[in-house]
DNA sequence: CCCCTTATGCTCAATATTAGCATAACATAA
DNA sequence: TTATGTTATGCTAATATTGAGCATAAGGGG
């Protein structure tokens, strides 16, 4: 049996500190948006500045580790949060690139909070960006994104071959086929975090040099600006983590409605789970899909505006929770060549 | 806009300490188990003495949390963990009772771990429990269990009525019938934690006698007795999240092998998901759908047994997981009245 | 009024699911 | 040896759910 390790925990554990980060998504103009907020200190070692809202934990101040979070979501962008769920706790040595140099070691719970096209006005210091910027690769609304094909297929190809046994490279080839969906596989969306990780460990994104190699190569600073603009510490990774939850909640849990305005139109509806799904639906399925459901109401109000019949307001039916165990909204997936509707 | 919480932090951030949990979970005697260990410390306030593998976190010796769980869980129970996924991180104030009496402020992150019929043997110091034995109410393998009809349905009913206002009542009923399936809802085998959380805000366990009531009264006990085997400290909430967690899980991944030998028939398979989902599932269909996932191949062996028809045995295929995304078990579920098959 | 655009109703075929029926292959008791 | 009980396994009829698309409705702008 390994020697305990706790000794060595009570004299040293006062490194220990906890951070809190919150990935605050909305859907505006059809693209998932994230909160993002300038970094005091810089970052140079990844040239971003730019990171999500967070602060460090305060077991004096704070009753729970949520409502810290929302306590620094709020001072940081003066934005109160409704919708909040933890996703994950990142505790892996050397996360951030300033452990190296002596900082305390990290550890950082990361949350998705949903946020309400109404209340979506860009705080101070801070900033909705399109989350596509950060992962160019997950937006197949439009068919396979380029940059699947031109950079990043090969620049995988490449870390499969530079793999050390034939055992290596085959383990290494089916990784990529199944997160990417190549060779034949699917493209699953949910994947978010897999695939960026992989990116990470392939050294094809920007946050990988922090690890150790040049940092002025020009060409793979070039590369890295088409892998999506990089952020702060590893807050790249709890976007990943975000989206990746997000994307297969929107299946099972009404969840979607925390992000729409109070009365939509069916296809706002849809468009908003286009946006984070990164796919396009079938939209008379898609209607049949939330109605039978009884996910939604007609309000009776009839859309003023865009090129076209106006649509009917609905609104989301709060009782469908109570009624039974209600399931989201799924995604009658369109195929890849877009055709009419 | 509120003080900035920053300056208190960095002075008495010194209390934090975080401590890894792990539910093992295995399945053996159609029934799931968890590994408990007899607690050092003892905690007289809840009457128990086991509590799940844990031990805190080392920021010097432990590269990743997960490894400081798998160091402890080897100590503790001498068993390597296989399978393992972090669940949630808990830091609720005085989660842990001993911190009302100047304890460290406690943050405990609970992970899941599964572990194979063939590696259950029985550790020094640690012994395998009957899941059900703790939680009573989720067992619905042989229709309603009792103790839903004759004692949480009329406690919660209680705590309906001690509801302040109309509003309050009605929200509380409302809680109340959707997490147990009472008036007319459907139960929903997820919803673990939800329904231990709300039978701890009723006061109807063990646990909630710790935040304060008397520790005397004798039908308290003995109704609490009832409700299932109480843990330390929130052990038995880390399970619940383990169980919802779990439950969930088998349905849409396909980890469900994770718990069986290498070689299994279809009927122990099927056996070991109503274990722990807690229902029971229709033969026939249930074999039809793990061989149309392509879930399963058969191996030639014929197993030699229990009365009746010899069944084949089949292992799992793990090529299935390379192939294309693979879903779980999806739960065919029979009606309530047992009948044949 | 023609044409373009979006909204909405509806159909048809392909699959999947639910609930059983029926038969096979063993063990054991009458 | 046969009847009976038990589990395994194949198969089917009735429903429900999906995927794909046709057709019509109802606006706006030339």
């Amino acid at each position: 049996m390994p020697k305990s390790s706790k000794e060595q925990s009570d004299s040293q554990q006062r490194e220990l500190s906890i951070e809190l980060s919150a990935a605050l998504v909305a859907v505006s103009d059809e693209a998932p948006k994230i909160l993002l907020v300038r970094d005091q200190g810089g970052d140079s070692a990844t040239h971003s500045q730019f990171g999500l809202p967070c602060g460090p934990f305060d077991p004096i101040g704070h009753r729970t580790l949520e409502e810290g979070l929302r306590t620094w979501v709020r001072e940081q962008s003066g934005i109160q949060l409704g919708y909040t769920e933890q996703l994950y706790t990142f505790g892996d040595r050397f996360r951030d690139p300033q452990e190296r140099i002596g900082g305390p070691r990290p550890v950082s719970v990361g949350y998705l909070a949903l946020v309400r096209q109404t209340d979506l006005i860009s705080p101070d210091n801070a900033d909705w960006s399109d989350w596509y910027r950060h992962f160019p690769w997950e937006d197949w609304r439009l068919g396979a994104p380029a940059i699947v094909s031109q950079v990043i297929a090969s620049g995988l190809k490449a870390w499969v071959e530079s793999g050390e046994t034939r055992i290596d490279k085959q383990r290494r080839r089916e990784r990529v086929d199944m997160t990417f969906g190549l060779g034949g596989a699917t493209w699953d969306n949910e994947r978010v975090l897999e695939r960026y990780e992989l990116l990470y460990e392939a050294g094809l994104i920007a946050e990988t040099v922090t690890d150790g190699r040049a940092r002025n190569d020009r060409s793979l600073l070039q590369a890295h600006t088409l892998m999506g603009a990089a952020l702060i510490k590893d807050h790249r990774r709890i976007m990943a983590t975000a989206m990746g939850r997000l994307r297969g909640k929107i299946k099972y849990r009404p969840v979607i409605f925390e992000l729409m305005p109070p009365n939509f139109t069916l296809y706002q509806l849809q468009r908003a789970v286009e946006a984070l799904a990164g796919v396009r639906l079938h939209k008379q399925n898609f209607r049949r899909l939330v109605a039978n459901e009884g996910l939604v109401e007609a309000t009776g109000q009839i859309a003023s505006q865009t090129g076209g019949r106006p649509a009917e307001f609905f609104r989301f039916r709060r009782d469908v929770v109570r009624e039974r165990p209600v399931s989201g909204v799924r995604l009658p997936i369109r195929p890849r060549v877009p055709g009419r509707n």
